[in-house]
DNA sequence: GTCTATACTTGGATAGAC
DNA sequence: GTCTATCCAAGTATAGAC
């Protein structure tokens, strides 16, 4: 409380907003024109303020672009977790996982992960910020496996985190070859596969821990 | 036949040399420094001559470092097909892929061909170049599945290209994350799983087709 | 505290020397 | 034909203005 002004001109005002405006711009130019492109000559001129607010702000280039994959690993993150919640079958989560790897590819989040990664393959510090920041992904992953298969894997034959790994190595695997020749066929007709292969599993996993339910789709919870 | 001086001052052999040199200089830059650090400055610095050679023997720092692509591929072309040769069951495949893999990680090969990749991604022109060298990995996985999984495959479930494009992005997925943290064991211990797979996998294939060929090289009946 | 103008460094490419 | 000295563009970072 206590005095407060409506002006939109409040020095902490405009620092946010111009905060706000770079990372907005860095998601922009890494999603559209690449690692390499993300400079902060570039970045600062598509948020309109001048190049040395980059490191006023954030110090140097690669901590606004770290913050620029924190937004939007936020956002992403919150849609799967969402989504997640529908997903009973081994068939389900290959759906979910398609859909979802589809819709990277089209709104660019896969693009600037890719990008990130790539970029930190030979920027000094980089590399371990932005594993950490895939890190999260695999315990996702493992999650959602464990969630699905749990009888399989308690059997011993593999650990969900095993196959996590996999997963996601799989899933950045595709993304960089749909990104280099800009043709994403292989990867959706391999998920097509993985559906009908998905399909069996859910036959497998069907008869072994429960074989009807009475509710299935009753997640009307708000 | 003709003159013929055997001096190594020749000019003819002086370009070669130095050609030789920078190649040579941008394998071992882009093993060790990567592919941002693989400038023509450093390149020609560690090959001992001036940075304008570069662009005269190559004319551009890409197509250097695409000659330098090419030198590694073909070597490791020629190692796999020949280690290919004593490969005949699914875990002979799957030991093969797993000691590949650990070379390529030791000898630096992978993160050439990872760091050419991450590259790029951000620089206009060497994406479809990159693409078009990593596409006949993908025609060798497809050969060496189709030659161990040929009665699987051929019972129209998969095809060998679909599991060869995952297996390649796989393999690119799994180098890209060891070749971040600088951890293999994640693969290594996959490797392990899939060499137990494989096993199965061996006695699958073993009982369909044959018990026992003297000669597996049957393709007769046009 | 917020921002701008300027300094310094490095890299790609070429004009011209040998 | 082979190579070197030099030019110019682009990037990061900061010293100082508001």
């Amino acid at each position: 409380m206590a005095a407060r002004s409506g002006s939109a001109s409040r020095p902490v005002e405009r620092s946010a907003g111009t905060r706000r405006a770079l990372v907005e711009a860095a998601v922009d130019i890494l999603r559209h024109e690449g690692f390499a492109a993300a400079t902060a000559r570039a970045i600062a001129a598509r948020a309109g303020c001048n190049q040395g607010l980059v490191f006023y702000h954030f110090g140097s280039v690669v901590s606004l672009l770290l913050a620029a994959l924190d937004e939007v690993s936020a956002d992403r993150k919150e849609r799967y977790e969402k989504a997640l919640a529908g997903v009973h079958r081994p068939s389900d989560l290959v759906d979910l996982a398609a859909r979802v790897f589809t819709e990277d590819l089209d709104t660019g989040d896969a693009a600037l992960l890719v990008e990130m990664i790539a970029g930190s393959v030979s920027t000094p510090g980089l590399g371990a910020e932005v594993m950490a920041r895939v890190g999260p992904w695999n315990e996702f992953a493992a999650t959602a496996l464990d969630r699905v298969l749990g009888g399989f894997t308690q059997s011993g034959l593999v650990t969900p985190a095993e196959i996590a790994h996999a997963v996601v190595a799989l899933y950045l695997g595709l993304e960089l070859l749909s990104h280099l020749d800009g043709d994403r066929t292989p990867a959706l007709r391999l998920f097509e596969r993985a559906s009908q292969l998905a399909t069996l599993a859910d036959l497998l996993t069907g008869l072994t821990p429960e074989p009807e339910q009475p509710d299935p789709e009753q997640e009307e919870n708000p």
